[in-house]
DNA sequence: TTGTAAGCGTTATCAG
DNA sequence: CTGATAACGCTTACAA
């Protein structure tokens, strides 16, 4: 493979240039450039300088000597996860604003990975980071700068965070399956982390108080390995009447092996889950979902990112957001489903 | 932080730290770290003294006094557009692996966003640049970085590039539907960037060579222009019987349109369009798409910027790759969809 | 207000 | 191979 070796020369042109061509100190060119108060002649002299000139400062030198970065680490799990796509661009829209810059990077859920992007973040000397941790529960040794989580808290860690109602949107989808006529339900919970776990709480306690057959089943993170894991719930003489799916890439690999299966939704399996996409209106009826507010989870992390950087002994904050539930086709009753197959024909 | 003192001991640390625990001098220390060969016995000092001291190299100085910054700046429309969030993920390991870093822009088809976003390129002093320019004709100026296009060119302008063979795969998406019978097909594309234009041109090249009746239409990026504008090609008397769209995103637009007019895919329209989505296989019968070959763009763009870089003098290079066409429900002759929808009852 | 000068933490140069 | 020393390009005391 080849490496990346060279390196472009840049227009030698430094600050000292500028100040030259204005016939002031470097200085007062600095100030100028920072908005510190400079005489109004100089300054219009100095502007000219650099459009002439065709300055551009060295950010690398800038931040050495001024010992901040104006960068902030954004570690998610895949980009490609279209939840943390949404978030991602929140915030990164939220931060180039505030003329920060953002680094971003994908664990894959490896612990390794984390492990070395955090790292990467202390030689990169972020201002701070926002972190969805990957699925472990592990001890996070304390980093040297200020940390938001998103997504997924660490349990037994004092860290700012802001989550998801998990509990109570996954009671809310048991409460709607089971107002739909719903009586066997499995749900699908990632193992490892700790939303899957509250989602499968309040799954658990929903149907529990309502008095239904609820299964819950840890999915293996691994996509060959979930479908396994899906294959043997749902391809078994006791199918589940509904399915409920910890998260939309969970949904979309659901979908798969019902396909495989042949299954129709819900025709023979109503189903249900976690995050909204643009897509889901589409397929069959709808998919139901709760939405999370994404861009309400975005931009209060770089909130609470910006108050932590300005208050470094406040006691850390967890907050915890709402999701709506979005009643589409693929939750539809039994007979709901045969009824609207019927008149379509 | 030092959670007894308070005080910032992390940032203390340098490389003179290191050099002083373990007995030798900075620069021993920094060949140690780059590589550089160095005696064993003071290889493992220096490693021990960074274990026992902590030690994180300043990445900023590193970057100044080392004239390589190691980063590459991507640059793209909308990193929520799947097709970019592909491309972009693909680039990040390639640049991972290689130990750069990404910087990540979104344009939003804003040339002003554009170009601040490249200034910026210039005073991260980045090794490099990939780019997918916003929808606009207009001359770039000069950089002081190599460059690799991606998705689109610029028409006029020598820079190394990789897209898609536009025109035979709009050409082979129109093959295809002429195949199921469709005889009067519009085309959906936009109207401002390079890539669409050679879709339209493919599509009109291979309706007028088949000897069908196929309009083409240019549709604004803006998503409630593009509702008008598709409403107006499908609500109207002469409704053709198959629509091609230039993009994932439009295709989805499509959609949207066709349930609000009632329009079922592909009992009332054929439809089919280009790029492949995890969940195109879902809605309806499937999706009938070209398939754009999102890892070898991105793996061919990363190798291209490195020639680039090793040899900036040698001539510009265009690579075109092949899409695939992925044939699904979506295209189905209305017989056949007519017949699908008999079987179903 | 402005200029001078001293670093920020690292790597490159060059002499030993 | 190793160590002293001088930058890299900028900001910021501190002095004027």
């Amino acid at each position: 493979m080849d490496r990346i070796t060279g390196e472009n020369v840049f227009m030698a042109v430094g600050i000292r240039d500028v100040a030259r061509a204005a016939g002031v100190s470097p200085a007062t060119v600095s100030r100028v450039l920072s908005g510190t108060p400079v005489d109004p002649a100089m300054r219009d002299a100095v502007l000219k300088a650099v459009e002439t000139t065709g300055y551009r400062p060295n950010l690398a030198a800038r931040r050495l000597r001024s010992r901040h970065t104006n960068t902030i680490g954004l570690i998610v799990a895949d980009i490609r996860n279209p939840f943390f796509t949404a978030v991602s661009r929140t915030i990164e829209d939220m931060a180039n604003r505030q003329g920060m810059r953002i680094i971003l990077c994908n664990t894959d859920e490896d612990p390794a990975k984390e492990e070395a992007y955090l790292g990467l973040m202390e030689e990169e000397r972020v201002t701070g980071v926002i972190l969805a941790p990957a699925r472990s529960t592990r001890k996070r040794p304390p980093r040297d700068f200020p940390t938001v989580l998103i997504d997924r808290t660490i349990p037994g860690e004092v860290f700012d965070c802001v989550v998801l109602d998990n509990i109570s949107m996954a009671d809310a989808l048991v409460q709607h399956l089971v107002q739909r006529g719903h009586r066997r339900i499995a749900g699908l919970f990632g193992a490892e982390s700790n939303t899957g776990r509250e989602r499968r709480i309040g799954f658990e306690e929903a149907a529990a108080r309502l008095g239904i057959a609820a299964t819950s089943h840890a999915v293996p993170h691994a996509d060959g390995e979930a479908a396994q894991v899906l294959h043997g719930i749902l391809a078994g003489a006791d199918r589940p009447d509904a399915i409920v799916a910890s998260n939309g890439v969970m949904l979309l690999t659901v979908l798969r092996e019902l396909r495989v299966l042949g299954l129709r939704v819900p025709g023979d399996i109503a189903l249900a889950g976690f995050d909204n996409n643009d897509w889901m209106e589409f397929v069959g009826d709808g998919l139901t979902v709760i939405e999370q507010p994404v861009d309400e989870i975005g931009r209060t992390a770089m909130t609470m990112l910006a108050e932590r950087i300005a208050h470094p002994e406040n006691p850390a904050r967890k907050v915890v957001l709402q999701g709506r539930l979005i009643v589409r086709g693929s939750s539809a009753a039994v007979d709901a489903a045969a009824d609207m197959e019927a008149q379509s024909r």
